[in-house]
DNA sequence: GTCTATAAAGCGATAGAC
DNA sequence: GTCTATCGCTTTATAGAC
């Protein structure tokens, strides 16, 4: 799994399978040199901050991923329903139809919450304001929008979950469709 | 948190909190001993299989509460309405309102699901299968009850992982209430 | 059944050559 | 910028006393 390495950059896909494969603990330098292609050396030259820091800059990643092709689609498209087929669809892409985990909410579960707390809390609450916000401008009252945001982004992290754990990617895109057709709903019984 | 130990089964709520905060690469054997307030050599007289041993007797520990305390009232209930009263006050109760993860669940995201893949798949079939059939015995049809199920036990995973990383035990009851009143209108409706 | 001591391996991190 | 060698520590697991 040797990759191409020219800049810091280039490490981050590979770190960020070895954090989200193995965990913050069970990530070794090891398991990180064979997936960069680097060794020690190189690794604290772009991270002096050793470990840590590399988790920092994979959370940081992801989370600049999200914003340009899922929050940033979400909050600016005119027709909501646009904005969440874009959302959807990267959803679907990024997780590889749940059969790749979701980091964040992976770490939030465990002792990893701890010193990386405030950035995990960050990335739902984005997220979930900000389609809570297109259903809004949809014509979807405040709270009920509110509601049925928190509710989708939660039941993606579900589907991540049960579809890795039942080895299912169809189950995973089956429940996006369903998360779909009620946020549609939702909007369709606001413009009545 | 050192407990009082006289069997092996004395270990075991020790072991899960340790594995469920910690993950399995996580647990060390320190970690374990303090826990449980036992030293190495009577971990290794209770667990000659070292760590792997001990994950697999937590595994089985948890789906053994599970099939006393969830999936049997949903079994047996004559109302599937009771049934999932039970089931969902357990769940409350057990994932102490989301601020607990499903070691079950977090494990099958990540590396470990491959030691265990078998263990973790079977829980949650179990889990959708006991339930879907809860439900045709309300008079959904089997189709519809299958879905709903998947929505239900995924909807959960998601609620511990979302009001785990945003620290918010109200969401996780809020949308356990959610998903309740779904089952309750499936039913109602399948009585019509 | 529980302990301490210890072995062998791996860990994260650092130093210094190139 | 990348490497190898190495430090100090922790890891899992074992052995043997009690």
């Amino acid at each position: 799994m040797a990759r191409l390495i020219a800049e810091r950059a280039d490490t981050l896909p590979g770190l960020a399978e070895v954090f989200r494969e193995h965990g913050y603990a069970g990530a070794s330098l090891s398991l990180i040199g064979a997936a960069t292609g680097l060794g020690r050396g190189s690794l604290y030259h772009f991270f002096p901050g050793g470990k840590r820091e590399m988790a920092e800059a994979v959370l940081t990643d992801i989370g600049d991923w999200f914003e340009e092709r899922v929050f940033a689609p979400l909050a600016e498209a005119e027709d909501p329903r646009a904005g969440i087929d874009a959302m959807m669809m990267a959803i679907d892409r990024y997780f590889r139809s749940g059969q790749q985990a979701c980091l964040v909410g992976a770490w939030g579960l465990g002792a990893t919450r701890a010193p990386f707390g405030p950035a995990i809390a960050a990335y739902f609450r984005r997220w979930i304001a900000v389609l809570a916000d297109a259903l809004e401008r949809g014509g979807v009252a405040g709270d009920r929008a509110a509601t049925l945001a928190q509710d989708v982004v939660s039941g993606i992290q579900g589907a991540i979950t049960l579809s890795r754990a039942l080895n299912d990617s169809a189950l995973f895109r089956a429940t996006l469709g369903r998360l779909t057709a009620r946020l549609y709903t939702a909007l369709a019984a606001a413009a009545e």
